[in-house]
DNA sequence: AGTATAAACGCAATTTAGTTGCATATGAAA
DNA sequence: TTTCATATGCAACTAAATTGCGTTTATACT
């Protein structure tokens, strides 16, 4: 899996610039799913707020960044190449992330078959939430 | 199947109010998931903002009311009594929404065994984004 | 290398979503 | 019918995300 990020940008009809760069590497160290906020901070000196929900936004389209929702009321964001597509658990009393893989590549198929107004479903996204074994005692 | 809201009301702990009933009976009437903006407009003379927000927390906590969100920038809210369990398929063209049934209860059981930091899976939310038949041409 | 141009950028202002604090009203239980 | 916790409304606020616009810059093409 490459961790050549000029290609990615280049792959998603993106310019190569420093600021975005410096975006795909912070998520790339990561390795997790990232508020906004935190993304800010971190790349204060390479991206304005405007310039990041920009580039976040041209790299979900390119599917090279994946959006996340937690129910947070935020979006989180993380890097979608170079790790097997996989979910997220969230415990709902304190936010610990667990990652998961899981296979929903059946149920995909049923959901195709079964849609009466779809032609394609190109995307899903899924998360579990509970309870971590600290909160469930 | 019942419409008997003032029970359901009951039964999540909370007063039986006419602004909570006229939520309740919105969202049964319109049986898919909708905005708060809309449920703002439709309910002005029953709830301001504020109390709708917290009716509306009150009844995802008890589990009568379904929080959904579809990448719009806000939470979609759907009754999840009087239906069976199920998700829905977007079109990420024009926004058209199609109710799915699919079976989770494999995939939970084997996030559940897989997890090592989790004590329970409580909960999980699924969305199934796509190109309508009309939009795919 | 030099230049043209579309994409990316930064800043300020704005919109939209959701929350907090507090005083008042009301449903439900005794 | 009194009591009290819960629900409500309003105003103010915080946080998230977007728009408009003038400037800069990566890249494609001489």
């Amino acid at each position: 899996m490459s961790t050549d990020f000029e290609t990615l940008l280049r792959t998603a009809g993106s310019k190569v610039t420093p600021g975005r760069l410096a975006l795909l590497k912070t998520l790339h160290k990561e390795r997790r799913p990232v508020p906004v906020s935190y993304l800010e901070k971190k790349l204060t000196k390479n991206l304005d707020r405007v310039s990041l929900y920009r580039a976040l936004d041209a790299l979900v389209g390119a599917g090279i960044v994946t959006s996340i929702d937690f129910h947070h009321g935020h979006s989180h964001f993380e890097l979608a190449v170079e790790r097997p597509h996989h979910h997220h658990i969230v415990c709902t009393s304190c936010d610990t992330i667990e990652d998961t893989l899981c296979d929903m590549t059946p149920i995909l198929a049923a959901v195709a078959k079964q849609s009466k107004k779809f032609a394609q479903v190109t995307n899903h996204s899924t998360e579990f939430f509970g309870l971590c074994r600290v909160c469930a005692r």
